[in-house]
DNA sequence: CCCGGTTTCGGGTACGTGCCCGAAAAAAAA
DNA sequence: TTTTTTTTCGGGCACGTACCCGAAACCGGG
């Protein structure tokens, strides 16, 4: 900046008004000033920006994500990424504030939604379990200009101004991928989807969409069978996929369409049942524990730590250097087994 | 700083002094000093850090690298990796040096070796292909107190300072793993090395026993062919593995050890041989394509360009915030399909 | 030509840290 | 006690940018 007042010879404050395109310049002074920035190819220092601008007041951040329990460990892993990033950025004055709800209670979700809004955060992430609050909350953020990010899950229907999460779609159709590989046309595959709720569960839906259209696509033979469950106890998971195992010799593959796939993992062992791929989704402890012990064969994976620090990233550069936001990030669709999980990084 | 010196009731210098445990301090004042630093737990200011450093001169970082050529694609990814580290560090002062060499001249490298030691870099960042050679280099840089980080392939024997890349054997037993998956207990499976320099060629070779090691450890019937080739264009190889395929007819999946995949990809297209799993290393052009057009089955990868990235940004960290030296970082390994290559990030 | 208002611009300070230089204090030598 | 040397410490500038405030220049109306 120095130089570019030096050759244009006028004052810094001059120059600094130019590149932030702020008011109080002569058009004359401007063209001549903008020119030469152009002609010096001017980067401005990242680190002086940041550094003053930690006169101004700190950025809140707001995160809205289910509470963790046993239940939805999964949940720990975005967080984690939501920790680092914090970590990483509060020394330039940002502050996440956290907000849990109960995954199976929309209630719960409304509630946080409207402590949020009393706060009034300067940017919002969190992800869209249920899509009509979601919506909701977005349209609301969007007449208040506060930036949004949506991570995990997209809304169905809805172009949100910034997802960042897997192709639940071709998550399923991958998973499909790899059972065509693993199992003879004469087997038969199973689907099984585990969750209080499944019917509004667009995620689950989406991804058995996507999965069975594998199949159709390439017009493979195989039988494709349902379990559903919306007790998700390991009871009477065991009792009633027992029973179904035994009805049904024939099938070659069983794919859990979430995070659930420990507690199959475990019938499988109790019914001695071997043979039987079994492929399920999200690296959680208890589902790496049935990999390591060959239970699971596969896990698919999309980086839920990694979306979490990159949502709190996206919106940290938006709001302090006015980042343009991506519409979508895409995350890759990993593929663990037994072989290589202890160099997977979440 | 400025609240540690005021409650100690000393200067900014003193706090600095005793921070940066310089001389010029009484031992008495140190202590308390100390002792308020740990009360308030002190965290640096990374940014003003940084801002403050850049008064003095530039560091140099040299990279070493094979040349790039169609045949050698893949080390685009390490060098675009660097290039990105690069621009996000020049900033601040940080200059990277590129050496090239050719991958089949020892000579190459041992002339660019002798450049590098003129020129004095501040850090050295190469990949150890020729195996004795670099031992001398380490040595030599270790003597001279140049940080050194390896990246892409470790060197046998030899417990390097800093090694940054795929732990090889596991990559070869992953592949076997996923072999294992595809083929039936009768079918046999082909391993295909297609190298210049086989013999001394310590990644393939690793690579290829813990292929192999796989089927030994989980005492697999299946029968293991070879087939290797120093003559590296298509036509040598067409006509050779051609003549291959034709005597055995019970091949069921063929392992390639090396980026060299998309040629056994072209040869199986020509053969018109359907059936046949097909499996190699590196997220290439070529290696995409035939992914795309289902020619290729499995693709591993190990990420290359982050290699590259965090291979600067190691020695960056080291070198600026005296930040220490992992001893090895192993990447992960990742399995590539025609389903999920799309959202693949090398 | 003078005056009030607006536009345009430059000076100055702050952000948090690193480090040089010189002053004060302490210790040692005379 | 005085002088010299050594130790200890504080003041102040620099890094590159953001932004406030007041001064100067300009402009139009009387």
């Amino acid at each position: 900046v120095k130089e570019i007042a030096r050759r244009a010879k006028v004052s810094l404050a001059t120059v600094d008004r130019v590149i932030h395109h702020r008011s109080g310049v002569s058009a004359k002074t401007r063209s001549r000033v903008q020119a030469i920035i152009d002609e010096l190819n001017y980067q401005p220092n990242v680190l002086a920006q940041r550094l003053a601008l930690t006169t101004r007041g700190t950025i809140r951040l707001a995160v809205l994500l289910p509470n963790i329990s046993d239940e939805t460990e999964y949940w720990q892993a975005p967080l984690d990424g939501i920790n680092l990033a914090e970590s990483e950025i509060k020394q330039y004055g940002i502050e996440v504030e956290r907000y849990f709800f109960d995954q199976n209670n929309q209630k719960s979700f409304i509630k946080q939604v409207g402590i949020i809004g009393k706060n009034k955060p300067d940017g919002i992430l969190f992800t869209p379990i249920f899509p009509d609050e979601s919506i909701r909350l977005l349209k609301r953020s969007e007449a208040e200009k506060i930036p949004c990010v949506v991570i995990n899950s997209d809304i169905p229907g809805y172009d949100c101004s910034c997802y960042i999460g897997p192709d639940i779609f071709h998550s399923g159709y991958l998973s499909a991928q790899l059972v065509s590989y693993c199992i003879s046309s004469r087997q038969s595959v199973l689907i099984v989807n585990i969750s209080r709720e499944i019917d509004n569960n667009y995620a689950i839906l989406h991804k058995e969409d996507g999965f069975r259209a594998y199949f159709k696509d390439h017009h493979l033979p195989n039988t494709l069978l349902s379990f559903n469950t919306t007790e998700t106890d390991y009871p009477s998971v065991e009792r009633k996929l027992g029973k179904l195992l035994k009805e049904q010799k024939n099938i070659g593959a069983i794919f859990v369409t979430n995070s659930r796939v420990s507690i199959v993992a475990r019938c499988l062992e109790k019914a001695k049942a071997t043979g039987i791929v079994l492929l399920g989704n999200d690296f959680t402890r208890e589902n790496v524990n049935y990999l390591q012990k060959g239970s699971i064969d596969f896990l698919i994976c999309e980086k839920p730590q990694e979306q979490g620090y990159r949502g709190v990233m996206t919106l940290f550069q938006h709001l302090v250097f006015s980042k343009a936001i991506e519409k979508s990030y895409l995350m890759p669709i990993d593929i663990i087994t037994k072989e290589n999980y202890r160099y997977y990084r979440n």
